[in-house]
DNA sequence: GCCGTTTTCGGCCCGACTGTTTTCAGTCG
């Protein structure tokens, strides 16, 4: 775990812990905003270790918390995390994070059971002395039960890629329910985070009635959580574990993953005259629409799920006396009337979004822009496609170009090519090229950066590829400091084009390395190398946030599916979605060039190699 | 505990649902 990681824990272990031991909740939530500020830095906060006047730029970083940070950074510890352990027992963090359990019925449970573990919980739940505490009755109890249960079979979060095809099932199903006017899938889904905690899907129908019946008995339901007029929850049973593609996956991959039996579904139904208010609300991020409303106010609106309202000084909710909303029909309105341009939800993440001017709204990538596949494996390796598969298949897509990029030696397990084999390779490639016609295909490697950062080839071999994709698939647990040599190694070497799946995490699985993002996107930006993200649901990898800070140092990027089967050209949408989180334009993705441009640039690297 | 296009002090987003209550606290997003 990187430093930002560890102390975004433990501040946020000390937000948690305020709120159990029933301190101002808005000191609570100062530690959160700071922990998530933290995570989201790319560059290592170790390096503000001297710099206090620089921590307390940082938004949602004060005077306290900067010395805070400090202390964790010169001694690895915080005082007030400490004391606070001192006074709760770590265990009741354990039994806070148990869904319907805040941080009152945890205080309730430890002060007044002594509750300090999910052990402990489940002793009084199974000798039944739980319902001696406060608001605690039979049916809180048993839903506590089913909370506990579920944690124990699924890991959490469900992986963007797992989830994404189940809520376009439901959202399809939903559309043909008599009445619905318009569905719409909201949450961290539409926003395209890595992982989805819960679905959302949204449906504007005048009959609530019908449309939650029709969600609650859709076959995958196993347990209805919540049934009201306007939301329903529900448990769905995913179709057994996930189906990762083994492929000759020389690591961690071919271990069994972990099943994520389950996952929970939410259907809102709204008014078809509020769709656009309710997309926006349900969509988030929270953050996001904090900022929203607090934009709103200052604007003498405020804005909930209904639309954005005229403020006044009545008590109740707007709606519920008959206010017109000023907008309330589309995000788009909502938008204008708060003076934004509309924003895409892969920037509904609080940041620095709201920045941003209706003069000049956002153009990031999108699908239709990509032209080219720079990162594909075929029978000669891993793969399950021959040369001329692939390259139909691509150009079936509309692509200009492919790269078949087939493993280096050192994945013996993926079948890696000797040296013998690639120069025959090489040859067969060229070969289809001359078949294949109105597409180009480019003779390339997926070359292991092997720890110590050299490459798995020798230079006289690359040098006879047009393209050279250099991938860590070994030594993933590295220290940061060594990631960050080894990486830059390879960043820097004149013959690689494109450093592939920079961090080899495997998402909600394998952490992998850690290294010094900011310092490989300078490297990358100056010496030309584009920085893969790897579009596989499972990888993701650059994340979001790298891409962002790789664009902030002037570097490129390239979005590839890493292809082995005819399938994974299907996750060209998750890569292309994650380089939106990161502020991705076109221009700045060298899929997105013309043949002459993205050729050029290939060639070009060599020349002033050649030079060097 | 942070922050400032009404504020250096006094604010800090808003509503639905559940379950336990008998008018609402707690949790969630």
């Amino acid at each position: 775990m990187s430093t930002n990681q560890r102390l975004a824990e433990q501040l946020s272990e000390i937000a948690k812990l305020l709120e159990v031991t029933g301190a101002n909740s808005f000191r609570a939530n100062a530690n959160s905003r700071a922990a998530r500020a933290i995570e989201d830095m790319t560059e290592d906060i170790a390096t503000y270790a001297d710099d206090r006047e620089a921590l307390l730029e940082i938004d949602g970083i004060g005077a306290k918390i900067a010395d805070k940070i400090i202390e964790f950074i010169k001694t690895g510890k915080i005082e007030e995390r400490e004391q606070l352990l001192r006074e709760v027992p770590a265990g009741v963090l354990e039994v806070l994070r148990t869904p319907g359990v805040g941080p009152k019925t945890a205080r309730a449970l430890w002060q007044g059971k002594g509750v300090e573990s999910i052990a402990d919980l489940k002793r009084i739940i199974d000798d039944g002395s739980i319902l001696e505490v406060p608001r605690m009755g039979k049916k809180t109890v048993e839903n506590i039960k089913k909370a506990l249960e579920f944690a124990e079979a699924s890991g959490g979060r469900t992986p963007l890629g797992v989830a994404a095809p189940l809520a376009v099932e439901f959202a399809e199903r939903m559309q043909k329910v008599k009445g619905v006017e318009r569905v719409g899938v909201a949450g961290s889904l539409r926003r395209g985070r890595d992982t989805i905690g819960d679905i959302d899907i949204l449906v504007a129908t005048k009959d609530g009635e019908t449309a939650g019946e029709a969600f609650r008995s859709m076959p995958e339901v196993m347990q209805v959580l919540a049934a009201g007029a306007t939301k329903s929850s529900v448990r769905v049973s995913l179709e057994g574990p996930i189906k990762a593609e083994t492929r000759g996956k020389s690591d961690e991959e071919t271990k069994a993953p972990p099943a994520v039996a389950t996952m929970q579904v939410d259907l809102r139904v709204v008014a078809p005259e509020s769709f656009g208010a309710a997309l926006l609300y349900f969509t988030g991020s929270k953050e996001h629409n904090i900022r929203l409303r607090e934009r709103a106010l200052k604007r003498e609106l405020t804005l909930n799920e209904y639309g954005l309202f005229p403020l006044d000084d009545e008590k109740s909710p707007p709606q519920s006396r008959g206010v017109k909303p000023v907008a309330a029909a589309t995000e788009e309105e909502i938008y204008e009337k708060l003076e934004l341009p509309w924003i895409p939800p892969e920037l509904r993440e609080d940041r620095g979004e709201m920045d941003l001017t209706p003069e000049d709204p956002p153009a990031l990538i999108t699908l239709e822009d990509i032209r080219a596949e720079l990162h594909a494996h075929t029978t000669a390796s891993d793969g399950a496609m021959s040369i001329e598969e692939l390259a139909r298949a691509a150009k079936e897509l509309g692509f200009h170009t492919i790269a078949v990029t087939d493993h280096s030696k050192s994945q013996t397990i993926a079948n890696g090519l000797s040296k013998d084999r690639l120069l025959k390779h090489i040859d067969a490639i060229r070969e289809a090229d001359e078949t294949v016609k109105g597409i180009r295909i480019l003779a390339g490697s997926e070359v292991d950066i092997l720890a110590d950062g050299k490459l798995d080839y020798d230079d006289a071999t690359l040098e006879k590829l047009d393209i050279v994709v250099a991938s860590p698939h070994w030594a993933l647990k590295q220290d940061p400091k060594a990631a960050t040599e080894r990486l830059l190694r390879a960043v820097r070497h004149p013959l690689v084009h494109i450093l592939g799946h920079a961090t080899g995490r495997l998402v909600g699985r394998r952490e992998g390395l850690a290294p010094d993002i900011g310092a490989i996107a300078e490297a990358a930006a100056e010496c030309g190398t584009a920085l893969e993200i790897n579009a596989h649901w499972m990888r993701l990898d650059l994340r979001d946030i790298h891409v962002r800070t790789a664009l902030e140092a002037g570097a490129t990027i390239a979005i590839n599916c890493d292809v082995h089967g005819m399938g994974d050209f299907d996750n060209l949408r998750y890569g292309v979605t994650t380089g939106r989180r990161g502020w991705l334009t076109a221009d700045r993705c060298v899929n997105s060039w013309s043949a002459k441009k993205l050729h050029g640039w290939l060639k070009s690297k060599r020349e002033s190699a050649s030079t060097a």
